[in-house]
DNA sequence: GCCAACGTTGGC
DNA sequence: GCCAACGTTGGC
């Protein structure tokens, strides 16, 4: 097994209490050992529903803690069922019922994964973050047995750089830095809080009043909307990104919850 | 609880 | 089809 036919992933989950529509949607990683196979329902985000329509079975997978007081990798998993409809999209009572989605032309889809086993030392993303901060020739020493492929490869991790989306792809390299960490820890004595610098611009960003200093232009052009009670209808970027798929249109498995969603 | 980042909506 | 307002994610 391995390498070039192996694809990797990560997926969050929120691993303490939090309710939506009256139900709980935590999902830790004592659940999902505990279940061993759960559905990966929820997923809202088009981004990363084709992502769970690339997954094949026996892929493997990250089980990150998000949302939470330690966010982090905690475990690792493995793809058992391959894309098909999210059902939980067609209940009313469900905390990620979507009106739109129809069960004759499925919007949604979700994965199975199985629980692997758990991070012997769980992966903080601070020190992914402290990681990603530090020139690669500047690897502390603690965890320099990721080498210098293994330091670049995490740097450039999408959990780093985008972080929102909730279901990413990890290349080979970084998956096994993230092996490695997770086997070999060493990193209790290190500082993992935020860099002044990154603090200090983080504060900096704030004062500067509104947004993002991108590419924004000026040009008012008009004034106040409306603002949507807020469905997800979207056909069209559904189809922009939509990619050529073959959802099996199987079903079954009692729902676990996951989430996609935050807080109150 | 705050708020940056960024995806989505929808007027123009 | 652009792009500003809006809404959500999710770290801190």
């Amino acid at each position: 097994m391995s390498s070039s036919t192996t694809r990797y992933w990560l997926l969050k989950a929120e691993p303490e209490t939090r309710v939506v529509k009256g139900k709980d949607v935590k999902f830790s990683v004592d659940d999902f050992e505990h279940v061993g196979t759960s559905p990966w329902e929820g997923v809202r985000n088009y981004e990363a529903r084709n992502l769970m329509k690339e997954m094949k079975e026996g892929d493997k997978a990250l089980f990150y803690h998000s949302n939470c007081k330690t966010p982090g990798i905690a475990a690792f998993a493995q793809v058992s069922k391959e894309a098909y409809p999210d059902y939980t999209a067609w209940d009313s009572s469900h905390p990620y019922y979507d009106a739109k989605s129809d069960s004759k032309d499925p919007k949604w889809f979700m994965v199975d994964l199985t629980f692997v086993s758990r991070a012997k030392n769980f992966v903080p993303l601070a020190l992914l973050r402290k990681i990603s901060t530090l020139p690669v020739s500047d690897i502390p020493e603690e965890i320099s047995y990721v080498g210098e492929t293994g330091t670049t490869a995490l740097k450039s991790m999408d959990l780093v750089t985008r972080g929102r989306l909730s279901v990413q792809r990890v290349g080979e390299d970084a998956w096994k830095a993230i092996e490695q960490l997770a086997e070999k820890g060493g990193w209790e004595d290190m500082d993992l809080r935020p860099t002044a610098t990154a603090t200090k611009k983080r504060k900096q960003n704030r004062g500067s009043d509104d947004g993002p200093s991108k590419k924004v232009k000026a040009a008012p052009k008009r004034k106040g909307k409306p603002a949507k009670p807020k469905d997800l209808d979207q056909e069209d970027a559904e189809e922009a990104v939509d990619e050529p798929e073959t959802p099996s249109p199987t079903q079954q498995s009692p729902g676990l919850r996951r989430s996609t969603r935050k807080r109150t």
